[in-house]
DNA sequence: TTGATTTCTTAACTTAAGTCAACGAGTTCA
DNA sequence: TGAACTCGTTGACTTAAGTTAAGAAATCAA
């Protein structure tokens, strides 16, 4: 399972014999079962994950409607907003399917920098390449119709829809699960 | 002016000596004219900014229509999409007045990484929490309505409606400036 | 396997944003 | 100074999402 979090690695920087020994030394991971809850509302967060396999879905509560912020799936990292901090969490992970995680903790975390500088210098790049992958992702959402929000997750997740719910992406996509199912209706009839 | 730059980075760490010489030695001011196109779509991208003074906005066409999607002001750090990568720039970035910045380039950039390996590790901790910013806003953008949304523009960028036109904060809350215009008259006469 | 529950769809109605067009207050500049 | 623009506002109309309610379809559990 280490080849999974190399080869996600290897797509920022080229694989050293030294890479490969911090990934084996520091990778630590763990299955849940699908339904799983690895963060609630109001709790501390002292794990960030990688996906090797499954998906998870972060979520938060708004006019007592469940809200959903993002799905991550294979070679995605997940990084709890109140990772490693003293607040607690607004939001909840949950496992929508049965996944396998590797797991990360602050501590491991400073170790590993420390031990391997390089590290931190992947890890700096890997937070710049997300936060532009965001960037666009908002941007995208910003000038689009939900319809053309639901076409491009086709694009961008194709598969997404088969595993989860149709009122999870609704709220995702920022609209109400009537107006999505009147959406896909719209579309097939074009 | 290299005061401010330090005044930012004591926000993540404790300012050493030796990050206090970094900085000096890195320092390049600049200051442009309002109006000033930074970065044209189409063109390539060699340099980020720090804002000492003033205002960038960050826009691109789409159907046509400027859509801005940035309002950079004292403090902000402006990265663009295509920094030191041989890609063409979707955006553009404009000086919406007269504005004092702290010029960078992945060269300098590369050289003070060398040189003081701190400061990876505090861009590393910076972009890890402009990460989580950028995160929370979309969040509050998706759960919101314009009207809701316009209302938190307010409050989280008191001044900005000051400092730019209309037409573009519409843009950027994602509605026309009809639609602006008619949000702010529900406003008032409630 | 069947009964309960959850999820999805449909319909009727309301609400607010988009569209198109016009107008007035500034601003620019020739 | 006055003609041309830009920007914000308003009005009439269109369109699509929200709301509420009901029922069909799919899923889960006993």
């Amino acid at each position: 399972m280490e080849d999974k979090v190399l080869k996600y690695l290897s797509n920022y920087t080229s694989t050293t014999k030294e890479l490969e020994g911090a990934v084996k030394e520091s990778a630590f991971f763990k299955t849940y079962k699908k339904g799983t809850i690895l963060l609630k509302e109001g709790s501390f967060s002292n794990e960030c994950y990688f996906i090797v396999e499954g998906c998870i879905r972060s979520y938060f509560f708004k006019d007592g409607e469940e809200k959903t912020i993002e799905f991550y799936t294979e070679e995605d990292v997940v990084t709890p907003v109140n990772y490693g901090k003293s607040t607690p969490s607004r939001y909840y992970l949950e496992c929508v399917e049965d996944t396998v995680v590797n797991v990360g903790n602050p501590t491991i975390e400073k170790e590993m920098y420390q031990k391997y500088p390089q590290l931190e210098s992947l890890s700096r790049v890997i937070a710049e390449v997300i936060l532009t992958k965001q960037q666009e992702t908002f941007t995208e959402f910003k000038t689009s119709t939900p319809e053309e929000r639901y076409l491009n997750l086709l694009k961008t997740k194709p598969g997404l829809l088969q595993r989860v719910s149709q009122y999870q992406i609704a709220s995702y996509l920022g609209v109400k699960p009537e107006s999505l199912s009147r959406i896909r209706k719209r579309i097939i009839h074009e």
